[in-house]
Order: C-alpha cells, then structure tokens, then sequence
DNA sequence: AATGAAATGTTGGGGTT
DNA sequence: AACCCCAACATTTCATT
C-alpha cells in the first residue's frame, strides 16, 4: 500500500487542518487549502483507502464519564506464557475501561492506560483482570496527573 | 461546570456513534438515536460547550507520516528539579515527533509516546532532548510492536 | 490529478408544543 | 428539552481538461 509516497504536502496539511478539527466540512478545508472541493474530497478519499487515515475520532474529557482516575499500569507476563502474547493483547484491550494497550518490547510487556472512577476501581481491576490471570507475573500502577496528547506536530 | 450531570443515556450514545466515527453527519446520528436532527445538534453543541467534548481528531498511521518506529520513553526528573515539573511537562509535550506526554505520580515521572522515523532517530531524540537536560535524572526506552487506542467501551 | 457544475443531501436557526 | 420547517449551505458524481 502506499503510504509514504501517496503524502504530499497537500496530503499534510490536509492532515493537520482535521487533526486540529475532524468535523469541519469538506467545502472549508478545500477552501483553506486553496483546492476545489472535488479535489480536497477525492484526497480525504484516497487517504482513507490507502490506510494512512484509520479513523475520525471523538476527544472526551474522561471526568465527563465519571472517570475521576487515569492511571497507567505496566503488565509483566509469564516466560511460560510468552506464546499467548497476541491474545492476552486482544484481551486487555477489551477490558472495561482501558483506553490504550501498549505492546512492547523492553523489560515489561504490556502498557495499559485506563481510566475508572476512583481508587478502590482501579484496584479492583488490576485484582481482578491482571493479577487473578496465571499468565500474568507483576504489574506496576502509576498514577496520571496530567495527560497530553493529540497536540503534536508533525 | 456540569460535566457528571448533564450526560444522559443520550449522550453517552451520542459518543459512542462520534467515537467510532466523527465525521458522521448530524442527520444520520440523529436517525440512529431516534431523535430530531435538530436535538441531535443542540446535545453536541451542549456537549462541546460543558467542555465534555474537547473537540474530534483524526487517527493517522503513523508509518503514513513516516514514522516508522514507535516507543515510549520514561523519564525521571532529580530530585532537586521537581519544582519545575509544570515547566518541563510543555517542554516535552512540544517537542518533535512526541504524540503524548503523561505525568505521573510514581516512580517515574513523565511519561513520552513518541513516533520517529527509525531507532538512529530514537536515539537522537533521547540524547538531545532528554539526557542532555540537567533536570533529567534517568530515561528508559522502549519499543512499541504494537498499539491500540481509542477503542474502548465506555 | 484536478476541475466546475448540477443533483442530491445536510445543516442549523427560528418558531412551536 | 424536544420537535418540525426550510433557506442556505455542503457533498459528491461526472464529464472535461
């Protein structure tokens, strides 16, 4: 698929103009862009198909779900279940709760970044989902005061 | 501001449509809630303005943008610098090729999601930018083989 | 690839219950 | 809060370059 060479400038700043804003309306990226809006459409289009655009996505203040605590918890697996690393993958980013999973290669395994309402919540899932699991040899829970994200620039 | 209070059933659904796609016309997220357009358009409007709704992004593969390794990058900050967290978390969170930034309370303290073009840039990336800072103490990489986000239920 | 034009679809403010 | 209306606006297809 082409990824790299389908990116032009135009392709970038297209990007950029929805990163900022995902539901601004065809007529006025294709406005600001300088192109027709056919053009800018058939760009967005294309992007889509050729993958380097997956989705468009909503950016929700997690208090507003009653998620009061985010906390970051690092999952340390097994060498005996080292074979199941695709599907304890699947499992935890399915778990109620988690926003993102983090496979790695390093010292720890797995990165989860999940937000609940309080304390006794996140205790109760890394219990009950990380440390009950047979596959699972330590994990680590740190605290988010503060999270960024989405701001960069390319 | 009424964050908790003023998110019904509704709303949560609301999102959960915007979540899987955010380019979605008012006029077919109303038909698939079963309300009026213009009441589907009235709740987004009060969903931004509450601050509920930070705003709608678009999800890009990083490998599109050229960015053909991922990782993160845990940062501890000395001791005698801890009273300029604030300060070095938009420093970080400004830097090139970094997507997230999260502060922590722990162990370690900041926590960087970066997206670069290869490991010689990784390197470059932690030399320059972290080592090479007196507030940093200690940094520690590692690579992302895989990452899922932005899918959870809610 | 990019364009303009035309048919079709969407938006969002005002007025109403 | 929710609804309907509808003029203004946006989208998308297609023939053309």
């Amino acid at each position: 698929m082409n990824l790299l060479h389908g990116l032009d400038g135009m392709d970038r700043r297209l990007l950029e103009l929805l990163r900022q804003d995902a539901r601004r309306t065809n007529a006025s990226l294709a406005e600001e862009l300088g192109i027709a809006a056919s053009t800018c459409l058939a760009r967005l289009k294309a992007l889509r198909a050729s993958g380097a655009v997956r989705g468009f996505t909503v950016d929700v203040d997690p208090a507003a779900l009653g998620h009061g605590l985010v906390a970051l918890v690092s999952v340390r697996i097994r060498p005996g279940a080292r074979h199941r690393m695709e599907e304890l993958f699947d499992r935890l980013r399915g778990l109620s709760g988690v926003q993102q999973v983090f496979f790695l290669g390093g010292e720890d395994d797995f990165l989860l970044h999940v937000a609940v309402a309080d304390s006794e919540e996140v205790s109760r899932f890394v219990l009950k989902n990380l440390s009950a699991d047979p596959a699972v040899a330590a994990t680590r829970t740190s605290l988010v005061f503060r999270h960024e994200g989405g701001e960069r620039p390319w």
